[in-house]
DNA sequence: TCTGCTTACACGTTTGAACCGC
DNA sequence: AGCGGTTCAAACGTGTAAGCAG
């Protein structure tokens, strides 16, 4: 799994101390997520590994707990969505459609981000589809190396992330495993859930700080060689642009083909016939909805007048709640103005950036939103309708008034209640509605609490909280904000449980983490669930939440593992770095990538492994400091499956949706493990050159990693684990990472001396990857 | 035989170099 | 020589269908 711990291999000097480390597949998890001396190590730490802000610093501070996302085409998203969204991949590399475009805010319009993409898989479970809809047929394969997709205009300043459409439409997912063009691995049939993370580069020669993760759960999809669903691959026509000739009224649209097909035949038996193949003549160029046409011809049809897609073929079961219903208001027709509404503003927006963006990458946007766009009306008279019936994702009912306390947390220390076999997934209200939510990491804001969210956070690792003990007001309102997600910002911790019934921490973890949970204001609503209680019978309760499960289209994963999520408060400059609560992590350790665009060949392609085994949950390793960074696991932070509805009514579906930073509210399955990061755990160091994945001579294997500790190699074992080093920064959660400006790149980094390249990397000129899985040479 | 993957194919879109005129 | 607009072809993206492998 991607875990951004990795990050703080790219760090330089005795601060890396969140080395990577691989917990062997065979130890038991818990055993390292929740050592028992956590306390004494936290004590032990240094107050804080980075000096503190300087006084110049405040202009330019960065309003972490007002950040936004919204999914610009969520409306389209929930088209296929609503039938099953598949994804082709290939071999040699697939874009995704739609695309991922959001725009940003809340983001301190001078200081520089870092956007990054990752797809991390939703459950364990293999997939096929049949009997019109997709069922959990297996478990899924051995988890392929992580790789990130840095957003090509990585690094950029806030205003330039906010000023336009943020567009990942160069991402591309393939098949292969030994691919070396960075593009991200996905397993066939699988389900997978895209991620965007934003990232504060404090400035060009350094990354860290405020991390904020957003998970948009209509993007989910299902990867597929070939589509399987005719509704996807009829509305994927509609609505691309480069599948244009499929349409109906494309010369390679299915009628056409049949003519041509037709005409191949009637070449071979009559070759003197040439009526047939004059177009101008031929009825093939005339809409002929008659018996004659296939079933696929009327449906692409009536595409703009269906009322909904709603049809056996789809994924989903009507009787089933589905995920539209949830969404999306018995409101037909206000529905369709909706829908018409978004894409216009989509339009609206294309059109805009596209007067403004700059030629180059910037174009990039103005496609994508085109891309997007295109096609997408022609649904807007059936978009509204179909909701109601025929969504591939299971309804939940999404309560406007969720709040913290609202949201299904499971009970980790109360794990007599019976586990769910299939964790319920979170689809928080978010899907439902609305579109904005207010970042909750926010320590001074106060954020309107939204329903749950999915508590899917990355955190890079962050050095040990010096005093930090004051957690940063999460969430300031429970008022819901249906129409918000929020995310919760840097908080993963890496020693999350993938399994709800997992154990519990050592009670003195426990007790720290409660402590801080109880301190803080609005910690102190889902702090109850851990504390015992039980979960508020509303509208969260898992027992409610249960019906609601996703099942991605119509099924019931066997096996999904619930995964605790952690929330952590965001860090505050002003303040000590909040306490670290455990992340969900994916049962399957995976290597992770990054893709840098604009990153010189030979660095492009830099891999982390990070693989852990089936339960291990990313992590730092701190070798000399024997501390488990807080938050360090990106990769722990998104759970297999993590969704679940809200039981409770739906808000009114709104066109855009937005993930909100959130903070605390998504704790619930994570508690236990909450402080985790403080914990220590002590792995042993490995000798990378020692590690398969890092011997250029070797080739990459998962399953070659999965045993080692540790991934990454002190770069200064000499130095004291007990000496902090020279605090030249400001300090914030995440290692700092040098970046080497690069005259032509935007995004520079010094990755060299870390890593070399041995795959022929290529440069992507519309992004790069770090690949994690990769090799590293030294 | 079935399922899933790879590949070739045709078509449309995108992109940037080449060309032209001012 | 420089600039801006147009044209055109290669590269790319897309879904389909045939063929292949397990």
């Amino acid at each position: 799994m991607l875990s951004v711990e990795m990050y703080p291999g790219l760090t330089l000097g005795p601060q890396r101390i969140g080395d990577c480390f691989y917990r062997d597949r065979e130890a038991p998890a818990h055993m390292s997520l929740f050592p028992p001396a956590c306390d004494m190590v936290t004590k032990a730490l240094p107050p804080r590994l980075l000096a503190p802000p300087s006084v110049s610093e405040p202009a330019t501070k960065t309003p972490k707990d007002d950040v936004r996302m919204e999914l610009e085409n969520s409306s389209l998203w929930k088209q296929f969505s609503s039938v099953g969204t598949e994804m082709i991949i290939t071999k040699k590399g697939r874009r995704m459609f739609p695309g991922l475009r959001m725009k940003l805010s809340g983001l301190n319009p001078s200081l520089r981000y870092i956007l990054l993409l990752d797809i991390v898989p939703l459950d364990n479970s293999r997939y096929r589809f049949q009997g019109g809809g997709w069922q959990a047929i297996g478990g899924a394969e051995a988890r392929l190396p992580d790789r990130v997709f840095i957003h090509p205009d990585s690094p950029a300043t806030g205003a330039h992330w906010q000023g336009r459409t943020i567009s990942f439409h160069y991402c591309k997912l393939t098949n292969n495993t030994l691919d070396s063009q960075g593009h991200i691995i996905l397993h066939s049939l699988h389900r997978y859930q895209p991620r965007v993370h934003v990232i504060e580069a404090r400035d060009v020669l350094r990354w860290g700080g405020g991390q904020h993760s957003f998970v948009f759960p209509e993007t989910q999809f299902l990867t597929v060689t070939a589509y399987q669903n005719n509704k996807i691959t009829e509305l994927k026509i509609r609505a691309n642009p480069f599948a244009k000739g499929f349409r109906e009224d494309g010369m390679n649209s299915k009628r056409q083909r049949d003519a041509r097909q037709k005409r191949k035949i009637s070449d071979l038996t009559e070759p003197l016939d040439i009526v047939n193949c004059d177009p101008c003549n031929s009825d093939e160029l005339l809409p002929l909805p008659t018996s004659s046409t296939t079933a696929a011809d009327l449906q692409a049809l009536a595409l703009a007048s269906l009322p909904q897609l709603t049809d056996p073929s789809c994924g989903y079961r009507p009787q089933e709640a589905s995920y539209q219903d949830t969404l999306v208001p018995e409101q037909p027709l206000d529905l369709g103005q909706a829908f018409m509404a978004s894409q216009m503003s989509d339009i609206g927006i294309s059109m805009a950036n596209g007067m403004q963006d700059a030629p180059g990458r910037d174009v990039t946007n103005s496609i994508n939103e085109r891309s997007d766009t295109m096609g997408e009306p022609a649904y807007t008279s059936n978009f509204a309708p179909a909701q109601a019936n025929s969504s591939s994702f299971p309804s939940a009912p999404l309560s406007h008034s969720s709040s913290f306390s609202s949201l299904p947390i499971p009970d980790p220390l109360a794990s007599s209640a019976p586990q769910p076999s299939i964790p319920p997934f979170d689809y928080p209200s978010i899907l439902s509605s609305s579109p904005t939510l207010h970042s909750s990491s926010s320590s001074s804001s106060p954020v309107s609490t939204t329903p749950s969210l999915q508590q899917t956070t990355f955190t890079f690792p962050t050095p040990p909280p010096s005093n930090s003990s004051s957690p940063q007001p999460l969430l300031t309102s429970s008022s819901p904000s249906a129409n918000t997600y929020h995310t919760i910002p840097e908080t993963i911790g890496p020693h999350t449980p993938t399994d709800a019934s997992f154990p519990a921490p050592s009670s003195v973890c426990q007790s720290g983490l409660q402590h801080q949970i109880s301190t803080h204001p609005v910690l102190t609503q889902t702090s109850q669930p851990l504390q015992g209680e039980g979960i508020p019978s509303g509208n969260n309760s898992p027992s409610d939440q249960s019906p609601a499960a996703f099942i991605y289209p119509n099924i019931l994963p066997t096996n999904l593992d619930p995964v605790p999520i952690a929330a952590q408060p965001l860090f505050n400059y002003n303040q000590p770095p909040a306490p670290t609560l455990p992340c969900p992590l994916p049962s399957h350790g995976g290597a992770t990538s990054f893709a840098f665009p604009s990153v010189p060949h030979h660095m492009q392609n830099l891999s982390f492994s990070n693989v852990s085994p089936s339960q291990a949950h990313p992590g730092l390793h701190l070798q000399n400091l024997s501390y488990q960074a807080p938050a360090p696991c990106l990769a722990a932070a998104f759970p297999p499956s993590s969704f679940s509805y809200p039981p409770s009514s739906l808000p009114p579906y709104q066109p855009s949706s937005s993930f909100q930073q959130s903070a605390p509210p998504t704790y619930p399955q994570n508690f236990p493990n909450a402080h985790a990061s403080a914990c220590t755990s002590s792995y042993p160091s490995v000798d990378i050159g020692s590690m398969a994945q890092f011997n250029p001579s070797a080739q990459y294997r998962p399953e070659m990693v999965l045993h080692h500790p540790s991934l990454l190699p002190q770069l200064d074992p000499s130095l004291p684990s007990s000496t902090p080093p020279p605090a030249l920064y400001p300090p914030f959660p995440s290692y700092p990472m040098r970046l080497y400006q690069d005259p032509h790149s935007s995004l520079s980094i010094p990755l060299r001396h870390l890593y070399r390249q041995h795959q022929h990397g290529h440069a992507h000129p519309q992004g790069s990857y770090l690949d994690m899985g990769a090799r590293p040479v030294f």
